[in-house]
RNA sequence: GUGGGAUUAGCUCAGUUGGUUAGAGCACUGGUUUGUGGUGCCGGGGGUCACGGGUUCGAGCCCCGCAUCCCACCCCA
């Protein structure tokens, strides 16, 4: 037998009702918000990764699907949706044409990890992104919007918060926290010196204990804000309080991809397990200009709609359409021809086995049809169908034409 | 990439110190005093015990390898 790959998994049954419930409800949600469609190719060629995300990451660094195709090219299988969505916005010009761009998107990424429960090496996301619009309103906007999608769904979570600096008050907050690791270097862990090198920020948040409390009097992100991030950050608090979202202030929340700065924030739940980040986003203003496009401010998250799932409450399922069923071989061609013509506006279940009534029946709540619909002996002499709702458990017999 | 656990029917799982023909519940399917379901009763099918080796008179059980899933790291959605 030939099985799938590691960490790719086949979507059927319910669990495809639940990932196009997700979809429905998060699209509706978005479009509400202004937002448009946007459908990037799977396959990108890999310096738009590598520029974007970042070399020093771990996505880019040893995650990616990266191979050299037919003609040379190299390229690889997307690992997350917004550097493809900033290319195309770049390779449009929508840059140039000025405005605000909004977008959303959801599709399949790539990453070749070591599986886990809420980790594949092929998964889903349902993504936005907002192009043009540098007001603090719009970082807010995207976190209501996440906020009112995992409501929608009946998802709990709790938001996390944080503000990475922009490149006036980040590159000297860098500087000072290396400096202070470089103060005892000696003592901390392996992984906290490779950190130093390709993302110092992490270091704050080692699970090593020691480490943490060599980290006790360090400086700290949000205490080195220049004034604009400062006022930006704290009039994004006042609009999540002015609008009922709570959130923690983590200031040890470092978005893993290299674009981010200023606001960053991370919806996480505590009932799927150790991989608990089911929405992760924040704001990205030079990553355009990064991408050759004119420097525009951008803001935008990520869902990973597999660690949704589970989560997600669905509405009770109706009854719905009808059953159809002979009780003597003499009536089943007339049903088949019947449920035919029904089938131009209903859904229509077809037994092919004469049963008695009772098996029909059955067989009609098996398939939650909202009316079983039987041609026995009587029927057939009179030219009529009996029907039964099964919600309601009224019955009628009704003339074949009036069906 | 590192360390650990698991793998037996479609699903969830039992299976004694290694010993006849590997079980249960659910699901599926057939019948049910011959026209009333979701909730009665009786029956039936379905397993290369993940896969490949080894030890043994004998392996679901012990040993080695391998695959996948899960857990903890790492990282992320």
């Amino acid at each position: 037998m030939i099985s799938s790959l590691r960490g790719m998994n086949d979507i059927l049954a319910e669990d495809y009702e639940r990932f196009t419930y997700f979809i429905t409800t998060a699209t509706e949600i978005a479009k509400k918000y202004g937002f448009h469609f946007v459908q990037t190719p799977l396959l990108e060629e890999t310096a738009l990764f590598k520029r974007s995300v970042g070399e020093s990451s771990d996505i880019v660094g040893k995650e990616m699907y990266q191979f050299i195709d037919k003609g040379e090219n190299d390229v690889c299988l997307r690992p997350e949706g917004t550097a493809g969505v900033v290319r195309a916005f770049v390779q449009k010009k929508l840059d140039k044409a000025g405005g605000v761009h909004r977008f959303y998107y959801h599709g399949a990424m790539f990453r070749y990890e070591r599986p886990q429960k809420g980790r594949l090496r092929q998964f889903h996301q349902f993504g936005v992104e907002s192009f043009g619009v540098d007001s603090v309103y719009e970082d807010a906007n995207m976190i209501m919007m996440a906020s009112d999608i995992l409501s929608a769904l009946g998802i709990g979570y709790r938001l996390q918060l944080n503000s990475l600096g922009d490149q006036n008050c980040m590159p000297a907050y860098r500087e000072s926290l290396v400096k202070f690791i470089e103060s005892c270097e000696d003592e901390i862990c392996e992984d906290c010196q490779r950190r130093k090198l390709t993302n110092p920020i992490r270091v704050l948040d080692c699970k090593n204990e020691k480490c943490q409390s060599l980290y006790l009097n360090a400086p700290k992100l949000l205490d080195n804000l220049c004034a604009g991030c400062q006022s930006d950050f704290d009039k994004l608090k006042t609009i999540l309080d002015q609008n009922n979202i709570k959130y923690e202030i983590d200031t040890n929340l470092v978005r893993g991809l290299d674009y981010y700065s200023k606001t960053a924030f991370e919806f996480v739940s505590d009932n799927i397990g150790s991989q608990s980040a089911i929405t992760g986003g924040g704001r990205y203003d030079r990553l355009v200009e990064f991408l050759d496009g004119k420097a525009t401010p951008a803001v935008g998250f990520a869902m990973g709609i597999e660690r949704l799932l589970e989560l997600i409450v669905m509405p009770e399922s109706k009854r719905e359409g009808y059953y159809l069923g002979a009780m003597d071989d003499e009536a089943i061609d007339m049903i088949v021809t019947l449920a035919h013509q029904k089938r131009k506006d209903a859904k229509v279940n077809v037994e092919y086995k004469s049963k008695n009534l009772k098996n029909h029946l059955k067989g009609a709540d098996k398939v939650n049809a909202r009316f079983c619909c039987v041609v026995g002996e009587n029927e057939r002499n009179d030219g009529t169908i009996w029907v039964k709702d099964l919600e309601n458990k009224a019955e009628t017999t009704i003339k074949v034409e009036d069906f």
